[in-house]
DNA sequence: AGTGCCGAAGCC
DNA sequence: GCTTCGGCACTT
């Protein structure tokens, strides 16, 4: 867009705690080319903060402007549609328009004002360096905020940011560097440092392109001195027509010769951007696309029509079996999206679980695809987002951020296992769920959407079942040599047979074993026969509590309210919330008794027990205490994959996307881990898990089966993954969904209070539900409920209490209608668990 | 998030 | 009648 004479007026989304949608004007200075989606940096209150434009106008909303300060990029980082998008999600997901946007930033580009604390000058330090006193000293500072004083006196001259000093010391520390402020003690400066990445740049040489002539007669008349100004000039002619050298490296091997020829204007010199690209120098073996079967041809041939007609319905559900070859589907409609000149997203739910899609991807659209993910450098990303908006890539595949890579003229969003948990972040504003926000991507810009599981979230299958969406099912399963299935000359195969045993019998039967009868002979008979097992087990660790025998009393975190897990090679036991690690204890801390006793099991108990039943079978252990970094997962993988070791033992990462032909033998050794805890998905969320694990099982030559090991050996998510059947569970689940009023059939907001103080914490939760109720009284919202509050699990975590109110209703949103979000309040919108 | 303002509570 | 604290509205 132009700004014409009358666009003087900039509305900016400015990075602070601003109701939803909001904007403030801001007076665009004379000379200052702004376009909206410009990253700019303006004061606002007595900081300055960064901003995103969203509009120019020839009126401001106020009589008194400010003006803007700065565009940080000189390139408008947002589109048109990334603006529309960003609205939405403000909107949608009950946060400010920053908020919402910020994830389209190029990496590093948000910039975050800081605020230091210093003492002022003649403030004696020493004044605080008793922090525990109770008297006033002379200064008459309480004792907190002598503690306040000191901190800040413990950092120097450098000054404490005020952020850290809060967290240290709890949230009413704030008033008391509010008050010390006033009284000139503290002294308190703002800074707004800029993005942490930028272009790298080179300096480049080359003969300048109008002294050519003269260059080249100079070159001719062979009697000149100066043999080094010569070798440079004919190393840069005869290189071709613009050949450049870098400059660092001229400078080095010409030394003055090239200071000289610059002053005398025949050589040029200009920085050029250096592209820093992760896929750069890899190596993907290249293989010709397969044929389709028939059943993959019919849904690729569905997608290619929505590809083309964005009119009619373009979200495709594909309920594919593992090892049915989705992927194929995938990578037909990515080519054909392509090959029409428009781009594709592929979203993947976490990359290093995934890195066989990414390598297909990358094989079959050699030096076209971008991946984005966590282990880049600030800087590869940084240059990936640039060359992304370019339109550098046809393709772009990342995890759920991905959804937001700036690619122009999107034509296809692949959503690959559609019901993982990870799309959806919970832990900061935009609490977006990345699978919808692509279908709104898909409404902005008439893309298509593909969104493939073989157990789909069961609200994503009613939208099929509704036609809300267009459904496929892939329900042959083939066997293939590598990669998820799709070869049409491999041979079909039949979902490995699943037993459940009743754990219960076992005890009963005397055996009390962490190993059935049944899985203990069939992992005998699987390792003895050289094959390869997998056992599972949904938690990390050796033992899931310490508990006295005496009393009851169980080893908790001291900062959360939650018992703490025994890790025995560290011989700690560590909060799998926090991450806190405690010293073992040999006596009861409450009733001084030695009657500590360790109980449950985890992934290190079960792997120790494999290794010493089978010492000779070589046991990996899998889990995220293990495999930290991609890196490590390579390596795991590799190890099991060559045969090394053929035992695995690891968490639900072991349940995802990754295909091990050798495996016959799926152990589940509890399936329970979870299906108590107080949250409508539950059930859910084991039916996938256990979906998936069994279908680990015999993806090679051989067959294979699994075993499922339970307490709960009627429950119906446990028996519908036992009979491997999708339509079983979601019968019964939408069945529960229904009589209780859960989403699909209603929608959910979450209303999460945390705070230090107890009784604080459960007042204002209180407060907050009492003004809803009331609202909704006067509004007459009869159709929302309003939940709570109640304490959310755990109660106490990182040392906050932690109270809840549900919204659950078909219009919940409705309810919070010009209502702000409180302060000490987080709003989830669709919360993907009620913990 | 930071800040100024206002009323309530604490102090002499 | 004075100061301090905590909640609240405003920032363009």
């Amino acid at each position: 867009m132009r700004r014409g004479f009358f666009m003087r007026y900039a509305e900016v989304a400015v990075d602070a705690p601003t109701g939803r949608g909001r904007t403030f004007s801001y007076a665009v200075p004379e000379g200052m080319d702004l376009r909206a989606g410009h990253l700019v940096e303006a004061p606002f209150g007595a900081r300055r903060v960064q901003g995103i434009v969203f509009a120019l106008a020839d009126a401001s909303q106020v009589a008194e402007t400010k003006e803007i300060g700065a565009v940080v990029f000189e390139d408008a980082p947002l589109d048109d549609t990334r603006l529309r998008l960003a609205e939405w999600i403000s909107e949608y997901y009950i946060c400010s328009l920053f908020e919402a946007a910020a994830p389209m930033l190029p990496a590093g580009g948000r910039a975050r004002a800081r605020t230091l604390l210093t003492l002022a000058d003649g403030v004696a330090p020493d004044a605080a360096d008793a922090p525990d006193v109770d008297a006033p000293d002379a200064d008459g500072l309480t004792p907190f905020q002598q503690r306040v004083v000191g901190y800040i006196a413990r950092r120097g001259a450098t000054g404490a940011q005020q952020d850290r000093l809060i967290r240290a010391l709890g949230d009413r520390a704030l008033a008391s560097v509010n008050s010390l402020v006033r009284r000139g003690v503290v002294r308190r400066e703002y800074s707004l440092r800029g993005p942490s990445v930028r272009h790298r740049y080179r300096a480049q040489i080359s003969i300048a392109a109008d002294r050519r002539a003269e260059v080249d007669e100079w070159l001719r008349d062979g009697k000149q001195r100066a043999p080094k100004q010569r070798a440079l000039l004919e190393r840069l002619r005869d290189g071709g027509n613009g050949v450049a050298m870098d400059g660092t490296a001229a400078r080095k091997e010409y030394g003055g010769a090239v200071r000289a020829l610059l002053n005398k204007g025949w050589l040029a010199e200009e920085s050029v951007a250096v592209e820093r690209d992760p896929l750069d120098g890899r190596e993907f073996s290249r293989k010709p696309p397969p044929r389709l079967t028939e059943r993959q041809a019919q849904i690729a041939a569905a997608i290619r029509a929505g590809l083309s007609d964005p009119s009619g319905r373009r979200t495709f559900v594909i309920q594919g079996v593992t090892g049915s070859g989705k992927t194929e589907v995938y990578l037909d409609a990515a080519q054909h999206c392509v090959e029409t000149g428009r781009r594709v997203i592929a979203l993947v739910p976490e990359i290093a679980l995934t890195y066989q899609t990414i390598e297909r991807f990358a094989a079959r659209f050699e030096g076209r695809v971008a991946v984005l993910h966590s282990g880049l450098s600030d800087g590869e990303r940084f240059d990936q987002w640039w060359k992304i908006r370019r339109g550098d890539y046809d393709i772009v595949i990342g995890s759920r951020s991905a959804v937001f890579a700036p690619l122009p003229d999107v034509g296809l969003i692949v959503v690959d296992e559609e019901h993982e948990w990870t799309y959806k972040q919970h832990d900061a504003a935009p609490r977006y769920h990345a699978r919808d926000v692509a279908l709104r991507l898909s409404e902005l810009t008439g893309a298509a959407v593909a969104l493939g599981s073989a157990s789909p979230d069961v609200a994503t299958y009613y939208g099929g079942l509704r036609r809300r969406h267009s459904l496929h099912l892939l329900t042959e399963r083939f066997v293939d040599g590598e990669g998820d299935g799709g070869a049409a000359d491999g041979g079909r195969r039949e979902l490995p047979p699943v037993s459940v045993v009743d754990m219960r019998a076992e005890l009963r039967e005397g055996n009390s074993d962490m190993f059935s009868r049944e899985l203990a002979d069939a992992l005998d008979e699987c390792l003895a026969a050289g094959n390869q097992a997998m056992l599972f087990l949904n938690r990390r660790g050796t033992a899931a509590y310490l508990q006295c025998f005496g009393c009851g009393y169980s080893l908790r975190c001291r900062r959360c309210d939650v018992n703490v897990t025994y890790h025995a090679k560290e011989g700690r036991f560590i909060c799998h919330y926090c991450g806190a690690r405690r010293r073992p204890t040999q006596m009861c801390p409450q009733c001084l008794g030695y009657r500590m006793r360790y109980y449950g099991i985890g992934t290190e108990a079960v792997a120790d027990e494999v290794a010493r039943r089978y010492p000779d079978a070589g046991v990996l252990r899998w889990d995220r205490d293990i495999a930290g970094s991609p890196k490590a997962h390579e390596s795991l993988l590799r190890r099991f994959r060559s045969g090394e070791a053929r035992a695995l033992v690891g968490t639900q990462m072991i349940a995802k996307g990754l295909h091990f032909p050798q495996v016959t033998l799926v152990g589940v050794v509890s399936a329970d881990v979870g299906l108590s805890i107080p949250d409508y998905r539950a059930g859910e969320r084991a039916f996938q898990l256990l979906y998936q694990v069994a279908g680990r099982a015999g993806r090679g030559r051989d067959e294979g089966r699994a075993i499922v090991q339970t307490f709960q050996p009627d429950n119906y998510a446990i028996q519908a993954a036992a009979a491997q059947d999708y339509q079983a569970f979601y019968t019964r689940e939408m069945a529960h969904r229904r009589e209780q009023g859960n989403p699909p059939h209603a929608k959910l907001i979450r209303l999460l209070r945390t705070h230090t103080n107890q009784a604080q914490c459960e007042s204002d939760a209180m407060d907050l539900a009492a003004r809803l109720r009331e609202r909704q009284a006067e509004w007459g919202y009869a159709d929302v409920d309003v939940l709570g509050p109640v304490p959310a699990y755990p109660m106490r975590l990182r040392g906050r209490y932690r109270w809840h109110i549900i919204l659950r209703g078909q219009t919940p949103r409705g309810l919070l209608d010009g209502v702000d979000t409180p302060r000490g309040w987080v709003v989830d919108v669709d919360p993907v668990a009620l913990t």
